[in-house]
DNA sequence: GGCCACATGTAATATGTTACATGATTGT
DNA sequence: ACAATCATGTAACATATTACATGTGGCC
């Protein structure tokens, strides 16, 4: 095996800051990483498991009762693996997928309506995730400062950051439609 | 077959704004959509024989000597298809992928030093895809207007804005680390 | 002659999501 | 009794990248 993909990275991360079974990999990734890195039941348990034929991690049967349960851990080499992965100065991994912006991106074939109804959209949308990020936010103690709380800072002012790029962006798209029809009506542009 | 894939509509949309070949798709992609939506060969050819298959381009064999050509056009069903998805209030796929924020993420399993270079490391690698995102927009004639150059310009700002707060987080920082010294070594915090 | 850009395509592989199956425990 | 949550897992499918194979045409 050669190197670990992102998503085993962000597993073996998570397991560092204390998650401890499949499930709460994935819960601690929805409520954290899922932003800028997420991860789905499908990569998780099997990852798990190829983690610990690696002997990054080390799983154990922790069953109560009747419920089947698999406790992990890092193993020593897990910790050095995870660390060099931290301290690494190979390229990182970055990629953007925004349907919005590609609908923006094609508004040639729009009326100026329909472009300025877009922007708006892309706008909203990133607002209403901005609330989504709000409420994690508003469940962190106030005096808690980790290296997770400025992750969630990120995010936070990222999305705050589009919110008002876009707002400004449709702001001048509706002066340029004016203008536009100004020109149509009366006097054509002179320069 | 039900919806077209956001890849195929990125297809869709460049052929409207004049691709002709597939070769011709990726290269206006790799200069336009590629930040936040690109495309591979592996799935453009595919793609397009798809979309020529389900009537929304129509493909000509245009070979000049002894070139092997397929020139793409979008039929009349493949205009509804295009202009219905760029109106549509579905909501719109949205995804970050960025591994160097996840190594800040996990920076408390590092010491001050290190997360600061990875903060660091975050930032110079948003800087040298400014650089090369500035390098597109001077090829870009300079009273040139549409929705491809806002698209531009969100991508420019989007670059500066995470240079700026990546500067200031690694400013912030240090501030922290060096406060934290100080209550190691002088009085201990009171409160 | 050699290199680069143009041009098309596929196979292997990697990665990721969705939906489903299964069952215990906890709270109302 | 029922719903929600805890918990593990897989199969089918969808999506995407990489590397390779193949060949022309233009330029130095």
């Amino acid at each position: 095996m050669q190197g670990l993909t992102p998503t085993a990275r962000v597993i073996l991360g998570l397991i560092g800051l204390g998650a401890r079974t499949g499930y709460e990999v994935k819960q601690y990734a929805d409520i954290s990483t899922r932003f800028f890195w997420g991860a789905s039941y499908g990569q998780i348990y099997p990852e798990l498991r190829r983690l610990e034929a690696a002997g990054l991690v080390a799983g154990e049967d922790d069953a109560r009762g009747g419920v089947r349960k698999r406790a992990y851990r890092l193993t020593g080499a897990g910790e050095r693996v995870l660390h060099t992965w931290l301290v690494a100065d190979a390229p990182s991994h970055f990629s953007l997928r925004d349907e919005g912006l590609l609908r923006v991106f094609f508004g040639d074939l729009l009326s100026d309506e329909e472009l300025v109804a877009a922007v708006r959209k892309l706008r909203d949308e990133h607002a209403l995730r901005l609330e989504r990020f709000r409420a994690i936010e508003s469940r962190v103690a106030e005096d808690a400062w980790d290296s997770t709380v400025l992750a969630l800072e990120y995010g936070i002012a990222f999305l705050e950051w589009n919110v008002r790029w876009w707002s400004d962006a449709e702001r001048r798209l509706r002066a340029r439609a004016r203008r536009a029809q100004r020109e149509r009506r009366g006097a054509p542009d002179r320069r």
